[in-house]
RNA sequence: GCCCUCGUAGCCCAAUGGCAGAGGCAGAGGACUUAAAAUCCUCCAAGUGUGGGUUCGACCCCCACCGAGGGCACCA
């Protein structure tokens, strides 16, 4: 736009937008330093978006507090790398392929360009040499030779398993995928299908996953932490092995009660298990069994999420000896006991363990209380008791306390060899193929004769096939089945006929490194440089969306402790702080077109102004809570924005006056202000920064009508503040403020004002004087007086006197200079 | 069922255990104006979900309950 200025009594936010855009553009403010800079680094992030079509409201709020951090860093002097990327591989961009009959790059690749351009005009500080895709094959390469990395060291590898499978999509899902029960999508219900697929091994790391969450308690949100240690779920406990009649083997079961061995009724095994099978094979229960068996493979989990759910089962008429007092417990099949959890067999102590209870009083089998706790009898309450007690009925424990129960058991079980203390894991590997086509090709090749042998490191990229004639459309087999050409290869040891790997990576593997590449984001020769790393990472501070609390972060985490077992990198924990900002909300609840209550970015930014929308996210309240846009007031924002910019013309002192000459009581509001600022922004209350920003601007606007006047320095001391401060928030405001205060762009680049710490300490305070906690007098004092002067003059002041009327308080409280307490 | 977070003016939100109010929205009145808008000034409001406890002193710490939101969910 080339419009001249408008005679603009009002601030004209549109021609300051398009005037200050292509200035930036050229100044390149946000260029984070080289190797030379010798400014100290901080590494900002916002979680990389996916290119699903424009910004949307959580965008803008997003990347207004990922850009409050960066821009106050770099205000204080630090060299600030705030880098942008796209997560640009998955699904949406396939279904819009698949419906629009196109290669899925022209819709992704325009959706990037759309954003990119968005982001500009949001003014984002993002550094845009250091821009990348994960779809682009520069980067997916590096995918691939990570992958083989974690091949070499076996923890890729493929297994069957009965994964989670959406009739309606014709495809797996991730657990992520599942919701409640339903496919996220379709809503079809999920059922289970046995496939082949890769796994890494993220279940070798869960100890450490654990144990280095320690570093970030007080760093990331605590709810974040208690999800991850939730999610992977360590459980303390023992195996136990159990001989079983007429076979040859023992069962080992899995127990976290092992004090309760004596209480043991009865052996469950997971009816989905091969043990089960086996167990039940060539008995007169087989049939009855196989019968079970097809019924709970065909419950969807909708129906086995059932809370309320009966338990069932059958009983394989087969016995398992107790080795604590060689009693016969029968072995029972049920789908309440997991296959892949512990050793998918348990003991059942129905008196301690309420879902065997459960089950013993469904299926009539009898309850031995072993822990007396001071409840009522389970037998009879139907309620198991988990408290600590006295244990009875139970030889060698008896008497003993819970604890001194496991320790006992565990080691007599110990030195017979009849069991050990055992830890297991709610975590499960991560499942990473996906029969889709938008993703990473796997670098495998399957060789009849050398089996599965991984693509060598000089042919990377194995790029995707042309979508070109391929069916993307799901049908259970991935799209790249059906490119022959491509998947008839050579295998790259015999250099026989081999066929590659026809699925694709979770487009979370693409997400779990993406940050190490910014600093390396041109190199060639590796996926980031050691040096690049060593400078820029961990990131100092990470910023996005609760959602992903547990998977990318878990996954993150995963991959940074594998690159540094590696030796690739020198640290073991990626994001260093983390900050997850709340939901934009309208009314109350998510908006979405179904609902109605969509709001639109760009209609908001057309009528409020950029810079307006920033502020409003920002100051709508915590960045942790969710905005609910009916709450807020982006024309009030543009009111506060207008006051503010109005000040810089106010100002008739020339730039560069002495503001030591300025109104004292100005300069000391600007000050504390500063002060106050600087300490909300860190600490993450930006609503609060904010309003200490409002606070002077008020504080000005009256000097300048009704105090010291608009020539006086701490005028422009103050105006010069304000439009620092706000160039965290808005950009273009602070920027048209800073050049009609008679200095050059780019505000962002000013510094912050030092803060002088004389200033901040008033002459004189009010000390409080309570007796017996209730306010009874204000006295003005020094703000260096001790406590026992304080003491001395409340207790002189006429009012205190007359009141204590010569009674001698039991005691005198005094915290300088703000209060006395006499207590009578 | 288990775990976590949060309840402060009409609304959004502030308050290192020390005067409950910083800021904003909405509302009322006034100045300016022929009038309106814009702008400026002034005013208005809760005793902190409920009940206990600790403390000289509690919005803040502890316990119980009520209410809202979120996470996990047959993990032995």
């Amino acid at each position: 736009m080339t419009t001249e200025p408008r005679e603009h009594a009002a601030y004209d936010f549109a021609y300051v937008q398009e005037k200050w855009l292509p200035i930036w553009d050229k100044l390149e403010p946000f260029k984070s330093g080289r190797a030379d800079d010798a400014r100290p680094k901080k590494y900002v992030l916002d979680m990389f978006p996916y290119p699903s079509g424009d910004l949307h409201m959580g965008h803008a709020e997003a990347y207004a507090l990922g850009d409050v951090i960066a821009r106050y860093w770099i205000q204080r002097g630090f060299n600030v790398m705030h880098p942008i990327g796209w997560d640009a591989f998955g699904l949406p961009a396939e279904n819009a392929a698949i419906k629009r009959n196109e290669d899925p790059r022209i819709w992704t690749y325009e959706n990037i360009a759309t954003q990119k351009a968005s982001m500009r005009r949001y003014a984002c500080s993002f550094d845009w040499d250091r821009v990348f895709n994960t779809c682009d094959p520069e980067y997916y390469k590096w995918n691939q030779w990570l992958f083989i990395e974690l091949h070499k060291r076996g923890l890729a590898y493929r297994k069957d398993s009965a994964v989670n499978w959406c009739p309606g999509c014709q495809t797996v899902l991730a657990n992520e995928q599942v919701v409640a029960g339903l496919c996220e999508r379709c809503d079809t219900a999920v059922t289970k299908k046995k496939l082949n697929q890769w796994y890494f091994k993220i279940t070798d790391y869960a100890d450490r996953l654990l144990d280095d969450m320690a570093q970030l308690e007080g760093q990331w949100p605590d709810k974040v932490l208690t999800m991850q240690r939730n999610w992977i779920g360590r459980s303390q406990g023992a195996n136990v092995v159990f001989e079983i009649e007429g076979r040859t083997e023992p069962v080992t079961i899995y127990t976290t009660r092992p004090d309760t061995l004596y209480g043991a009724t009865f052996m469950v095994v997971a009816a989905d298990s091969p043990l089960a099978a086996e167990l039940a094979a060539g008995g007169s229960v087989e049939k009855e069994f196989t019968e079970y068996l097809e019924k709970i493979k065909a419950a969807s989990d909708i129906d086995r999420l059932a809370t309320d759910r009966p338990k069932s089962g059958v009983d394989l008429k087969r016995f398992a000896i107790n080795p604590v007092n060689g009693e016969k417990l029968p072995i029972w099949a049920s789908d309440y006991v997991l296959a892949d959890y512990g050793t998918g067999a348990i003991m059942a102590v129905p008196a301690h363990d309420q879902r065997d209870l459960d089950f013993a009083r469904a299926m009539k089998l009898p309850v031995r209380t072993v822990v007396e706790t001071g409840e009522e009898d389970p037998a009879s309450s139907g309620v198991a008791t988990h408290g600590d007690g006295v244990m009875i009925n139970s030889g060698s424990l008896n008497g003993l306390k819970k604890v001194e129960a496991i320790a006992a058991i565990t080691k007599e079980l110990e030195a017979k060899g009849l069991g050990k203390s055992s830890r297991n894991y709610r975590l499960r590997d991560w499942l990473v193929s996906r029969q889709r086509y938008w993703g990473t090709p796997i670098p495998i090749v399957h060789c009849d004769k050398c089996g599965e042998v991984a693509v060598p490191a000089d042919q990377l990229p194995l790029t995707l096939p042309d979508a070109k004639g391929l069916d993307l459309k799901p049908k259970g087999q991935s799209p790249l089945a059906a490119a022959t050409d491509w998947v008839n290869t050579q295998c790259p040891t015999c250099n026989g006929p081999a066929l590659r790997d026809t699925d694709t990576m979770d487009t979370f593997v693409d997400s779990s490194w993406y940050f190490l590449r910014y600093p390396s984001s041109t190199n060639h020769d590796e996926p980031f440089s050691r040096k690049d790393v060593d400078t820029w990472l961990p990131v100092d501070q990470y910023v996005g969306g609760v959602t992903h609390a547990i998977l990318h972060l878990l996954y993150s985490r995963f991959f940074t402790k594998v690159l540094h077992d590696i030796g690739m990198l020198g640290f073991n924990e990626p994001f260093t702080r983390l900050l997850n900002q709340g939901m934009v909300v309208m009314d109350g609840s998510a908006m979405s077109k179904s609902r109605g209550n969509l709001v639109r970015l760009s209609d908001e930014l057309e009528n409020h102004g950029v810079d307006a929308i920033r502020l409003s996210m920002v100051f709508a309240g915590p960045p942790e809570d969710d905005v609910d846009w009916s709450d807020v007031s982006p024309s009030g924002s543009v009111k506060f924005l207008t006051r503010a910019w109005r000040l810089s013309g106010d100002v008739t002192s020339a730039p560069g006056v002495d503001f030591t000459k300025g109104d004292l009581s100005l300069r000391k509001a600007t000050h504390k202000a500063l002060h106050d600022a600087s300490f909300a922004v860190e600490s993450f209350r930006f609503n609060v920064a904010v309003a200490r920003v409002m606070e002077l601007v008020n504080a000005t606007r009256k000097a300048i009508d009704s105090g010291c006047g608009p020539a006086d320095p701490a005028v422009r001391e103050a105006t010069e503040a304000i439009a620092i401060m706000l160039s965290l928030v808005a950009p273009f405001t602070a920027e048209e403020m800073w050049e009609r205060l008679g200095h050059k762009p780019a505000v962002a680049l000013a510094g912050w004002p030092t803060i002088d710490p004389a200033l901040l300490v008033a002459d004189e305070v009010e000390a409080v004087v309570q007796i017996n906690g209730k306010i009874k007098e204000r006295i003005l004092v020094s703000p260096t007086i001790t406590d026992a002067e304080l003491e001395a003059q409340a207790l002189a002041h006429p009012t205190i006197a007359q009141e204590l009327a010569g009674a001698t308080p039991k005691k005198v409280i005094a915290r300088a200079p703000k209060l006395v307490n006499i207590v009578l």
